[in-house]
DNA sequence: GTCGAATTGTTCGATGTCGAAAGGCGCCGA
DNA sequence: TCGGCGCCTTTCGACATCGAACAATTCGAC
């Protein structure tokens, strides 16, 4: 059985035999992987009534541990997006009444974010269901293979310079 | 050296001991790669004045072979995207002189997407430097590590159910 | 002290995607 | 041949993101 990227990586070597196309095999695979299970998880965060977004925020400042507040900068720095999304995402949790925005006293151009009791709430609901869903999508892979994965990712990750942040 | 993703799992064993959040750790680095990468390929298909968008809908015809000729809704397959998002691309592609379109004689609710001169030219000196710049993007792991990569990738897919469509 | 530079967030304009609905077109059965 | 139904594509409205520009605040140098 094939996938779609073995029939890319065929028509690449019968259009163009002088281009070594292995890497598309590894990036090629990935964006697709990215779509199919960005769908998968999409569609469990969707009973929760959360973009990946949104969960990706509130999911930030739980783990950060009490009591649960984030600048925006720290937020964005963690998440790889640009602030104007960060403003966004932060205005659209407002509104659900999932997190609670203020400027920070020791410091008026800072924006501190926290979660509400209510967001707590869902968030730890919401990630309980996350997870499992997550190791549904893996099915396919043994409990070696996903170990084997996780690491090979890993080294890649960090030989393009994505090392961890610091904590505040 | 911990990547961001090891910081996050920790977060979460401390906060949420009650959780394995180890799907975390193949998902949330195909996330960040999947940024990191995106990145780095939009850069180097910038100096071709190609938007990823524009180049994968290029490849995708350039690699289906002469006549360099596919349907609108084949480019749909083939890549994943909706519909609209296709009619977009195109018209990008045909304000550039890249792309020719064109109502199929055999039935008129058919579109035919034809690469121009111009577009053969430019998709076939981009993808050269495209997958020179995807190896250099890949040079933090082995020959085989990329391969044992591809592969875990490629069982991953296929348990997904993204099997290869069929070639028209 | 005060002005200039750096930091932090937000606003703005442009762009790209999606879901839903609309518009043309072909196929088939009465 | 005339509807009706389904297929293919486009249009429309909503929305999220990004880069650049803009405000507000802090901090340091003189």
């Amino acid at each position: 059985m094939n996938d779609a990227v073995d029939l890319f990586l065929a028509q690449w070597a019968r259009e163009r035999p002088d281009l070594d196309v292995s890497p598309m095999g590894v990036i090629g695979r990935m964006n697709r992987l990215q779509r199919l299970l960005g769908r998968g998880v999409g569609e469990l965060l969707a009973e929760y009534d959360l973009e990946r977004s949104e969960f990706d925020v509130l999911a930030t400042l739980r783990r950060s541990g009490e009591p649960f507040q984030l600048t925006a900068k720290d937020l964005v720095r963690m998440m790889m997006v640009g602030s104007p999304a960060m403003t966004n995402r932060v205005d659209r949790l407002v509104n659900k009444g999932l997190v609670h925005r203020e400027t920070d006293p020791a410091s008026r151009r800072r924006v501190l974010v926290t979660l509400t009791e209510r967001g707590r709430e869902l968030v730890d609901d919401a990630v309980a269901g996350h997870v499992a869903n997550q190791a549904r999508l893996l099915d396919g892979l043994s409990g070696q293979e996903r170990e084997q994965l996780s690491g090979l990712l890993r080294t890649l990750l960090l030989s393009l310079g994505d090392t961890a942040p610091e904590v505040p």
